[in-house]
RNA sequence: GGCGGCUUGGCCAAGUGGUAAGGCGACGGCCUGCAAAGCCGUUAAUCUCCGGUUCGAGUCCGGAAGCCGCCUCCA
């Protein structure tokens, strides 16, 4: 069955082509570097990292083009806010997208291009519009595009540029043809960041960077172009309109969309302090879980973030590593499997349908229910077949999770470093725990139970809770 | 005002026209000195409502109600 995606473009799910035979082209917007990264940044990434992974998985040779858009009217005002120079504060951004986007397991782009290593270009293409009389310059102002100039303008987000005018919610500006004309090129006041140009010192518009940079990387057309629903109008809107007025090619094939993160059901602003960031939920939950949070709804659909949600995927976490735990123990690996059974055929499915990583990550929760039915069949101690049958379920929840970014530590790494986590942020002395533990172990040998239920009551009341193993106790934080 | 989306068991959430995946929870059991953890099993849905098309609709069409998003910077 062959990959199907949802085109916002036409608005429904077409069938996956590329224009280049076992090549596509991938351009998905970046952040703007002047602030820290929240969890609506982190779905984006996630989402189309994991649309890169899927890709690769078919065995296409992917270019997957992630830009960052490091100038900006918000980055000039963070400027003059903070005293530091512009290159200061899109550095110190980028390094911490950086390193939140690897502790989340999201693979580095082909392509990660800057705006302002791209300026001569960004100007190249203003020249070619007004060349083409699809842009103007006001003497002593901005370069616009004319709206008016491109008969197809709307097509992606579905509006009609008369119905806006109406709406009236569209910046008055009488320097513009059409209220809709959107900014090229804006000339620099003083001190502002500015690059000499045919219309004198100034810096590019906000949506010419995305389309002079794909071409750039990706050429005339390429295959699929994302990022966040709020971005249909008008950036993309706008990059269209650009791009196709220059080329008088389709510029994209399949436009995809993520939906947004919503904060205890409702929408995260300014207003409602409620921003929340990825590296305060990194600080609360390890990366997989962030993972398989953001990955246990379709992509289109908002998902909402709040406490429960995060508690179901630590346990959902925790159940597949246990099992993978359990399935070494009794002899199995992943490695003695192909990881293409029955079950990595319905997760291909549920994949090629649009990403379907909601219904993928069942199929991984049907594996260990499987797997686990086994090792409770055979005591824990599986026969030659119930080893094998074992590995190669183990096998195919590791090929599902190097397609969704998760289960890829070891199961013992991954509890330990739990424990460490919760250690470090609690301020536990494990010295004083460990000596009641091997306490209590010595009472219970005894059988002097009330001893050792009193040393158990008071790690309770420390967080600390107890497990009884065959082969000793280990203590875990609550 | 314009455009778009959503409404599935207590909760979260898939669902290609043929009579509803998965997870959480709850309950029961295994294990345990007792627990905890883990595992297994059981559980539960007039698919928001009203019409229509169809042999057959959660799935298609029309309408209603409620919720949400975009149209201004925004993933």
């Amino acid at each position: 069955m062959s990959l199907r995606i949802y085109n916002t473009l036409g608005g429904r799910k077409e069938e996956f082509v590329p224009l280049q035979e076992g090549r596509v082209g991938m351009y998905v917007c970046g952040p703007t570097v002047y602030d820290t990264s929240h969890i609506g940044h982190a779905r984006s990434v996630v989402v189309f990292d994991t649309v890169f992974r899927w890709l690769r998985k078919l065995g296409y040779d992917v270019c997957y083009v992630r830009n960052f858009t490091d100038v900006d009217d918000k980055i000039i005002k963070k400027a003059e806010e903070t005293g530091e120079k512009p290159e200061y504060i899109t550095e110190k951004y980028i390094d911490e997208f950086h390193k939140e986007m690897d502790a989340l397991n999201v693979l580095r782009p082909t392509i990660e291009p800057r705006a302002t290593d791209h300026i001569r270009h960004i100007i190249s293409f203003i020249e070619k519009l007004v060349e083409k009389g699809r842009a103007y310059h006001v003497p002593g102002g901005d370069v616009y595009f004319a709206i008016d100039s491109f008969e197809n303008y709307g097509m992606l987000s579905g509006r009609n540029p008369d119905d806006m005018k109406a709406g009236s919610r569209v910046a008055v500006d009488d320097k513009k043809r059409n209220p809709l004309d959107f900014t090229l090129w804006k000339p620099a006041k003083p001190g502002e960041p500015a690059w000499e140009s045919p219309w004198g010192p100034g810096r590019p518009g906000w949506h010419i960077e995305c389309s002079a940079m794909s071409h750039e990387y990706l050429g005339d057309s390429f295959d699929i172009h994302g990022g966040g629903k709020d971005l249909i109008f008008p950036h993309h809107e706008n990059e269209i309109t650009q791009s196709e007025a220059l080329f008088d090619k389709r510029f994209v094939k399949y436009w995809m969309h993520n939906g947004f993160v919503d904060i205890n059901n409702e929408k995260m602003s300014k207003s409602l302090g409620n921003f929340t960031m990825i590296k305060d939920v990194l600080d609360l939950y390890p990366a997989e879980v962030i993972r398989l949070f953001l990955l246990s709804k379709h992509y289109r659909s908002p998902i909402d973030f709040n406490d429960e949600a995060m508690r179901e995927a630590v346990v959902g976490l925790e159940r597949v590593y246990a099992f993978l735990d359990r399935a070494a123990e009794a002899g199995a690996s992943f490695e003695k499997g192909s990881g293409e059974g029955e079950l990595w055929g319905e997760f291909e499915t549920a994949m090629n349908d649009d990403f379907n990583t909601a219904k993928g990550i069942a199929v991984v929760f049907d594996a260990v229910k499987q797997g686990n039915r086994i090792l409770d069949e055979q005591g824990g101690k599986p026969s030659g077949d119930g080893i094998e049958t074992l590995s190669e379920l183990c096998a195919q929840i590791r090929n599902m999770g190097e397609v969704l970014g998760v289960f890829v530590l070891e199961p013992g790494a991954y509890f330990a470093d739990k424990t460490d986590r919760a250690v470090r942020s609690k301020q536990l002395d494990t010295e004083e725990i460990d000596r009641l533990v091997k306490e209590r172990t010595e009472a219970r040998k005894n059988k002097d139970f009330a001893r050792a239920d009193a040393i158990r009551d008071q790690l309770a009341e420390m967080n600390i809770v107890l497990e009884d193993a065959p082969d000793g106790t280990v203590w875990k934080v609550e």
